[in-house]
RNA sequence: GCCCGGGUGGCGGAAUGCAGACGCGAGGGGCUUAAACCCCCUUGAGCCGAAUCGGCUCGUGUGGGUUCAAAUCCCACCCCGGGCACCA
């Protein structure tokens, strides 16, 4: 009878669940094992990835239960955010409502794949109980002066009718909808991450457990670049303003200066000057230029502002421009321009015909424009004849002793936009009184509760704006009439310190107590898809260090160690509602069972990796279940065996490498050994085999099945007898005397080609194995009279016989 | 343009001194009135031999190199995927 999955999985859920025996109790005297997958947006419906992030990580959660960790393996929801208040717009339906109902329905599909959590740990980001304490974080910044609001100018998405982060703009469009972002001048509230830029960026040193990938990408976004900033004064008058270079060792190559249109300096530069129409009509243009327009690499344009540049190190007078390639946003919104240096200057004198002086020399055979590379320097005065790295200290130097510039470190990071003008979120504990200016909600009247309201239709402004009895209050601080901040925070706000609420989940006077997270924190395994690898991470990483610097935490990195799993792709693409290739969990745990997914989940390829799905795989690893039930409950006949060791043998490798492939978090590679394991005592079933043995090799593989394939792993131990739940049994050790091998099979090669194989002792002595080799009558085939000049003996897999 | 990954049968992928484990698919056989399920066998390409067994040659994107030995290490190139992108 082939096994009733359906039935089988709702028991052992039902048990699970009852029993809670995934709780985990805060208990120091037990070493702890924090498991956390990134928490889900709660969209409804549970999908292929979510099915592969929840299968690896209730893999580990009942591996370290079975290894006697006490393990936390929290859930939760990042309830807050954009398409339920879409959907409100649409439907007029609360996003609360929504939201909720849809919690509900993914809880009941989480449980559906038999991945255990400690449900008594539930958290969701929309509920007071939780924005609560995002307000209470916000306020800890703002009293340490990381949380401010500035005017600044901003990605404005048109149809969603909010600021997005520079993070959350792809290829010039909003990454939410697809259209394309302006530019706008607005208050707006940051976090000043930029406090943490050395910090966020030196202890990715420290994450040695994190993929490679991951720490270049946050490296790269962060962006660090030295170098030297210094002044250069406006011919003629007393202005001035800073540049910023990498490259201060071409200084001499300075040809022209270029401004950013935004730059604060322009508009005295061109004030009656003869280019100041045409110069006023670029910067319009400018600013009125897409962000996507800007972007495009191509045609560098721009106009000169009438006025001259001198040049600090020798006197020179050069034109200054205006060109949008250079960025108000980044170092000072101005360059000094050296095009025999920096191609994009090149294009640009090229382009007007201006004078290009190069003071590297390049290789003799450099027919390129631009020439970038280490060279030794010429055309410099004092600087002729240093390489790139010696010039660039001494000009440095110089400047410094000189007081006309300083050694300088950029960064690409910038600050975290966290204000939203939505109203699905959490809201901003501020209010504005006219005497008393910006003055934060006093801790003790937290949560600032987000009020319903009748129109969730984007306006510009936050819907929240629209609720008058509540933003009307008075001010904390004189008691006057004031008004509230009507915008709501990023989503990445909440998700930035969640997995320290799981630590103390419940608590109405402390988003956390200490101690609770001194035990539990860091993470010690972190789950997830890479799409959240420089956002989510950076953010979680910065107010980590942040609430570690307040007294709230232990650890400075939240977590210990990262592993981003790969995409299901379906006809060569990402797995989506949109292109129409999704296949759905819900069918198959309906058909195959949800063990029978997750072992297909497992055995597709490395989980790192983007995987192709293939439904016949799930009836693949359905078959391997199956046959492994029938064998387990139909086989009755046993006698007395010789192979029977062997077979044990076989077993114990299994749990070895099992075992091995977990701890190194490649699970493909141990599926296999199971499968094969099951193959062969299928044989020995037919050909004989003894009661013990039999027993012994069902309970290891039921043992290293638990944690894949739980359902079946404990309706098996149960039918075998057992009395005790198997997610708390013991995980098994293997043999050493069975897993050693007393022969191996050594393969014997001649010249580098494998020509014969022979069993010999496993603890064969080269001058043995080399004996037997030379005794094969194949192998003297091959040698055939020659003469043997060399053995190369790796006893006791391989020998090669280099004949000549 | 810069920075990461990656190219192995019909497919997903194993393999760090034996290429193709394991699974899917395909082909053949058994069971069956029949089909499905299940069970057994075959399955990289080409070739040799009185041939269901034994053996040979080639073969891991392309071209070189190092080595007794290369999918694996090095160099160059091609292709695919991802990240960043006028960042001075």
């Amino acid at each position: 009878m082939s096994y009733d999955h359906k039935q089988i999985e709702a028991k052992w859920q039902e048990r699970w669940e009852s029993e809670k025996v995934f709780r985990a109790a805060d208990d120091p005297s037990r070493p702890k094992f924090y498991n956390l997958c990134m928490y889900p947006y709660p969209s409804g419906a549970l999908h292929q990835g979510h099915v592969r992030n929840y299968t690896f990580g209730d893999l580990l959660t009942r591996y370290k239960t079975m290894r006697g960790y006490n393990v936390l393996s929290p859930m939760g929801w990042d309830s807050f955010g954009l398409p339920a208040e879409n959907a409100a717009i649409e439907t007029g339906v609360h996003p609360r409502e929504n939201t909720e109902a849809q919690i509900t329905t993914m809880t009941r599909q989480i449980k559906q794949l038999g991945a255990m959590y400690d449900w008594d740990r539930e958290l969701a980001s929309h509920h007071p109980d939780y924005y609560r304490w995002n307000q209470w974080l916000f306020l800890q910044l703002w009293d340490r002066g990381l949380a401010y609001k500035k005017e600044a100018p901003v990605n404005w998405c048109p149809k969603d009718q909010t600021v997005l982060a520079n993070e959350q703009v792809v290829d010039g469009a909003c990454e939410r909808c697809g259209t394309v972002v302006e530019r706008k001048n607005l208050a707006q509230w940051f976090f000043k991450i930029t406090d943490y830029v050395e910090r966020l960026l030196a202890d990715l040193d420290l994450l040695d457990e994190w993929p490679d990938r991951v720490r270049t990408m946050q490296r790269n976004w962060i962006g660090r670049s030295e170098g030297a900033s210094f002044t250069i004064p406006v011919a003629g008058s007393d202005a001035s303003f800073e540049v910023f270079t990498t490259r201060p060792d071409t200084i001499f190559g300075m040809t022209f200066c270029v401004l950013a249109p935004e730059h604060p300096l322009v508009a005295d530069l061109i004030a009656g000057s003869e280019h100041e129409g045409e110069a006023r009509a670029y910067i319009s243009q400018a600013s009125r230029a897409s962000e996507i327009e800007r972007m495009s690499e191509g045609e560098k344009t721009g106009v000169p502002t009438g006025a001259q540049a001198i040049n600090p190190v020798n006197g020179k007078e050069v034109p200054i421009y205006i060109a949008d390639y250079v960025l108000m946003g980044y170092g000072t919104g101005a360059i000094m321009a050296v095009p025999g240096q920096d191609q994009r200057d090149w294009d640009f004198a090229t382009r007007y015909g201006l004078e290009i002086i190069r003071t590297v020399q390049p290789p003799d055979d450099w027919d390129g424009e631009a020439f970038v590379g280490d060279g030794l320097t010429v055309n410099s005065e004092f600087l002729d004849g240093l390489d790139q790295a010696a010039a660039k200290l001494r000009i440095t130097d110089w400047l410094e002793e000189k007081g006309i510039g300083k050694r300088t470190v950029q960064y690409r990071l910038r600050d975290w936009l966290i204000s939203r003008q939505r109203y699905w979120g959490s809201p901003i504990p501020i209010v504005s009184c006219p005497t008393c200016g910006l003055v934060p909600v006093p801790e003790d009247q937290l949560p600032v509760l987000l009020p319903d309201v009748q129109d969730y239709a984007p306006k510009g402004q936050s819907p929240l704006a629209g609720v008058e009895d509540w933003v009307a209050t008075t001010c904390p601080s004189c008691g006057g009439d004031a008004r509230r901040e009507t915008d709501t925070m990023d989503t990445f706000v909440d998700s930035s310190w969640y997995f320290f609420r799981f630590t103390d989940p419940h608590n109405d006077h402390i988003a956390f107590e200490p101690e609770k997270a001194r035990y539990w924190m860091a993470v010690d395994q972190y789950i997830g898809g890479v799409e959240h690898a420089i956002l989510h991470l950076l953010y979680a990483r910065f107010i980590t260090k942040f609430l570690s610097d307040i007294g709230y935490s232990a650890v400075s990195e939240p977590f210990a160690r990262l592993f981003t799993q790969g995409m299901i792709t379906l006809g060569g693409s990402k797995m989506s509602k949109s292109k129409g290739n999704v296949v759905d969990p819900l069918d198959l745990f309906a058909s195959h069972g949800a063990d029978a997914l997750r072992l297909y989940h497992l055995f597709i390829g490395p989980p790192t990796d983007d995987a192709a799905w293939d439904t016949n795989g799930v009836e693949g690893t359905w078959r391997f279940l199956d046959r492994f039930w029938r064998l387990v409950t139909e086989t009755d006949r046993f006698e007395n065996a010789s192979t029977n060791r062997e077979l044990l043998a076989q077993a114990h490798r299994a749990v070895k490498k099992v075992t091995e492939d977990i701890e190194r978090f490649v699970f493909n590679t141990a599926i296999p050994p199971l499968m094969t394991l099951v193959n062969s005592l299928a044989e020995a079933v037919r050909t004989g085999i003894d009661r013990e043995t039999f027993d012994e090799v069902v309970e290891l593989l039921i043992k290293l099945l638990a944690p894949m394939a739980p359902h079946i792993s404990h309706e098996l131990w149960e039918c075998t007898g057992h009395r005790t739940m198997l997610a708390v049994e013991p995980w098994p050790e293997w043999d050493g005397g069975l897993v050693a091998q007393a022969t191996v099979v050594m393969v014997v090669q001649v010249n580098g080609k494998v020509r014969d194989r022979v069993e010999v002792p496993a603890d064969i002595a080269p001058e043995e194995a080399e004996r037997i080799a030379l005794g094969l009558e194949k192998v003297q085939g091959w040698i055939d009279g020659a003469s043997v000049q060399k053995v190369v003996a790796r006893p006791p897999n391989l020998i090669n016989l280099v004949v000549g």
